[in-house]
DNA sequence: GGATTTACCGGAGGCTCCTCCGGTTAAAGC
DNA sequence: GCTTTAACCGGAGGAGCCTCCGGTAAATCC
């Protein structure tokens, strides 16, 4: 019913993009007081462009979120291609903690979304879980990490040093190292 | 710290009674939809002098709610001053539903209330109660109707009437002759 | 009844939302 | 490379929200 018969063109999807991420930029950073001129400006289009891609402010919110939920599952690939794995997964959990803290400055905004009878959440844990899973399995297969942790604790760990430590960057930091030394031990 | 020292010029007053029973129209009528510029126009002042009297559309749902309770409460005691006790309390019925009705189309604006954090509702049984107690003490010392049924019960009875037959205002009115006769049958 | 004080009025103007439509440009075909 | 088609753009304009401030009038005092 909504689906598409063929792509966007090349321009299109170009400004879609930027208007999400214009959009994860300012509920983030001001939940429910962006302004939809505000990121169409920030953007680089017209309202008309912006009310094109998204109809309604609950339908960006939901993208940008599933935008940035898609960006952190993404960078495990990527950064598993650049480093060993034990460092990867170290470095991912540095992304995974500041997903953490641009979805807490888009609680109210989801919150909104959720409200109005659609579920932004859907299936994230399962796509976190696909996102930690290739690491575990590389640091795994290299000795350099413990075998018998599952990507669902290990998912509950990093959230709770992101939710304990989300005032204190640095101290998040120090935690995550020793969550890693916790995984190293027993390789 | 918002109580004040002297009452209400007499324009003031006047003003905001017309804004009351505008918002009383409008919120009934069209819900969530009914525009401040419109109540504020339909009550004759300015938007000026509308946010003067109600900072907050929450304010002016709240307020335009309990003016309608009013109402209908300080509808028996007048009532009784015009009719045999019985009958006071068969029109009080109509007016009963009337402010059902009006307070079903304010569902949505009441919702709103409620969900910024104030209790529009407070107290709304207890001045209810108050309101048919006399009704009920005037009949039954008259001889009219029985001495037996609690204030809240009829209430609820009368609620019951007013939700069933919400579609059909003669049905409403012939289940409250019905309920009147049941209150005669043995004074 | 007139003067004074201040409570009160109301609409202009700026902000954000949202739609509409004339103009632009990307993509496909020849 | 040119033409054609239609997807796409974007900003003007109207609606509603909300504040500000110059003007009005109600209430008090003499």
């Amino acid at each position: 019913m909504g689906t598409r018969e063929r792509p966007l063109r090349a321009d299109a999807q170009r400004n879609r993009d930027q208007i999400v991420a214009a959009a994860g930029r300012a509920f983030s950073k001001c939940g429910l007081e962006a302004t939809l001129e505000g990121i169409a400006k920030d953007a680089g289009v017209g309202i008309g462009t912006l009310y094109r891609h998204f109809p309604t402010r609950e339908l960006l919110i939901e993208a940008a979120y599933r935008n940035e939920l898609a960006a952190v599952c993404d960078a495990s690939v990527e950064l598993l291609k650049q480093l060993p794995p034990d460092q990867a997964l170290r470095a991912w959990m540095d992304r995974f903690i500041d997903y953490m803290a641009r979805k807490r400055g888009m609680a109210d905004a989801l919150r909104a979304v959720f409200a109005s009878g659609a579920n932004p959440y859907a299936q994230s844990l399962e796509l976190l879980v696909g996102a930690v899973q290739p690491l575990l399995d590389a640091g795994a297969a290299a000795g350099q990490i413990r075998s018998d942790i599952s990507a669902g604790d290990l998912l509950v760990s990093i959230g709770g040093v992101g939710g304990a430590a989300a005032d204190d960057r640095d101290q998040a930091g120090r935690l995550l190292d020793l969550l890693m030394d916790g995984l190293r031990y027993r390789a």
